[in-house]
DNA sequence: TTTAATTACGTAAACGTTTTCGCGTTACAG
DNA sequence: CTGTAACGCGAAAACGTTTACGTAATTAAA
């Protein structure tokens, strides 16, 4: 604190200017071996680092980028990111966290504060209580950024989402393998491409199988664990199906508490599926058949392509890029 | 992008000079309503935001705070992280966060890098694979900092942590009620205060009921979850303790399978009580008996204590903030 | 040998704010 | 009418970098 280690005091002790001393710490060509190392052997003694506000300022760039997401206390997105902080490491980034708790304004106002030079990029898998596509398609033009998982299509940027339609219809499949023939849907993201994609998928693979859709059984996912609870309890007590695909993670703990209460035993009497990234998964009772999504490899996956662009190298062809996700059978879908 | 809108453009555009501009941006009390309200109104219609570089630069404050911790993929943690949000939005402050992955080094490289100017304070969750403590006795000296959760004592600094001794005390008299007399120990954050006191309480409880405590009983974690799963299993092989106390969140996943590998039944042949924030405690096979810290709270706490001190406030009296934790009773200690 | 190119460094402006200091105007007391 | 505040505002320095440009010394090319 005392004793302001900066630059011009770099450049005194060892009597050469301010832009020398600026240029070796940039290793820059312009500067002999010798000089840099002296100013590199004075700036570890003296425990110099570069004030990141003035570089900033001068230089435009801030080594920062932002996620945006709805929450951080969510099985995906915290996976996510590690993922994209392990990246950012690599690259010299710091990483800024704003959570929008699905609040369409606070995501406006997050990402707006972020357009004056405070980031470099932005990550963002977007909220999914309204519909936001307009104010992306302006936000893209101003500033690099890249969406994962929930994500607007035909926007001028890069992508990185999962086979949400394939894994859905894949799931369906198991179910009607199972022996299901009447299927619930636990509907969540229905604004946003992924949360069609899944329905779609869902819908399709009835479909293909015979099966007619109804409505009745199609839950819309409420904000408020009691909210879905009551809605699930409803839903079996007067439709009985025979299995439960949720579609988004929220809706375990009340479909697994409806069913107690209700008195229907897993799987005997009813199968359940869930999208799903929960640890503990395999130790619910009875263990849950997930559709588990690889978190930690979008945030890797979207982390890298934001630095491709931030430092202009061209990307690989396509904006789009989809990982796998994968089933894992357990006793909850019980064959 | 294209027409840069600083202060300089608002001047401008209303002739008056910068000076009055950023006054009046301010609010200070040198202009008159009238002058703040033109520019009020222009920067608003020119969708005017600080450069924040330059803020800083010239201020020496940035409006941002670093969140050091372990881990983001961790309930505990990404429940803090939530609190810690709330607070610095309302502060109107950033959050950059900083996942140390219990490496030591790490942890020292990342707060180094923090000492330049890039945060106005620290809030941290120290790593518990070695003992850091003198690091951080230097460290207090150079920044505002408030530790949660995981801190080193005796250091001139907030710190915001939980009633782990009380606690551990009144979990281990719970499994003694339910008649267990051989309760292993599962250790973690061995270096830390938290898990000495954790330890504590459990030794002290064993022998307020004149129960001899056993080393043979204590496991110590270790990295890696197959590691903990055969240790676990040795354990329970070799000794056949009657209940199984978990320090750590860590330890469920292998402690719950290795139960089922040795073909225990919980909580009728041994019983299993954790330190854990999982919301799905209550789901498991079967349902876990947890003690839950009041994660968000402590975040919220820790934060609000961090900008108290940088509003220089005086902090009222104390620098320990001890919130309770909650014991609560499911059927994996079956009474 | 002369000229051109290269190397190694310095000067100074610039980035967009905040803030100190000073100055002119108005209001009011004497 | 003069002297003194108070008020409202502007000029300019400062924060710590980066970088365009200039220049002297050395080397290479002719």
């Amino acid at each position: 604190m005392a004793e302001a280690v900066n630059i011009k005091r770099l450049a005194q002790e060892l009597n050469i200017s301010i832009a020398t001393v600026s240029k070796a710490l940039n290793d820059s060509y312009e500067i002999s071996l010798k000089t840099k190392n002296r100013v590199w052997d004075l700036a570890r003694e003296l425990n110099y680092t570069p004030n990141p506000a003035a570089s900033n300022l001068r230089s435009n760039k801030t080594k920062t980028i932002a996620v945006v997401i709805p929450f951080v206390a969510n099985n995906f997105f915290s996976l996510s990111i590690m993922g994209i902080e392990e990246i950012a490491r690599q690259y010299g980034y710091h990483v800024l966290i704003y959570q929008t708790h699905e609040n369409i304004e606070a995501e406006k106002a997050f990402t707006n504060s972020l357009l004056n030079g405070r980031v470099d990029g932005i990550l963002t898998s977007v909220s999914s209580s309204e519909d936001n596509r307009e104010y992306y398609a302006n936000l893209v033009k101003k500033i690099p950024l890249v969406f994962f998982d929930r994500v607007y299509e035909d926007l001028d940027a890069v992508k990185v989402t999962t086979d949400d339609y394939e894994i859905a219809y894949q799931a369906t499949e198991h179910l009607i393998d199972c022996g299901c023939t009447k299927i619930a849907y636990l509907f969540g993201l229905e604004n946003l491409p992924a949360g069609k994609a899944r329905f779609a998928g869902y819908l399709d693979a009835l479909k293909a199988h015979g099966i007619a859709p109804s409505a009745e059984l199609v839950v819309n996912y409420l904000d408020g664990e009691a909210l879905n609870l009551e809605q699930i309890k409803k839903l079996l007590e007067k439709f009985q199906p025979d299995a439960l695909f949720s579609s988004i993670e929220e809706f375990i703990i009340p479909a697994y508490c409806a069913c107690r209460e209700v008195g229907l035993q897993i799987p005997d009497d009813i199968k359940i599926l869930s999208f799903s990234n929960l640890s503990t998964a395999k130790l619910l009772s009875p263990s849950l058949t997930t559709i588990s999504q690889p978190a930690f490899e979008i945030g890797r996956e979207a982390a890298k392509c934001l630095f491709k662009i931030l430092h202009k190298k061209q990307l690989d062809d396509e904006q789009n890029i989809i990982l796998k996700s994968v089933l894992i059978k357990r006793e909850s879908t019980g064959c």
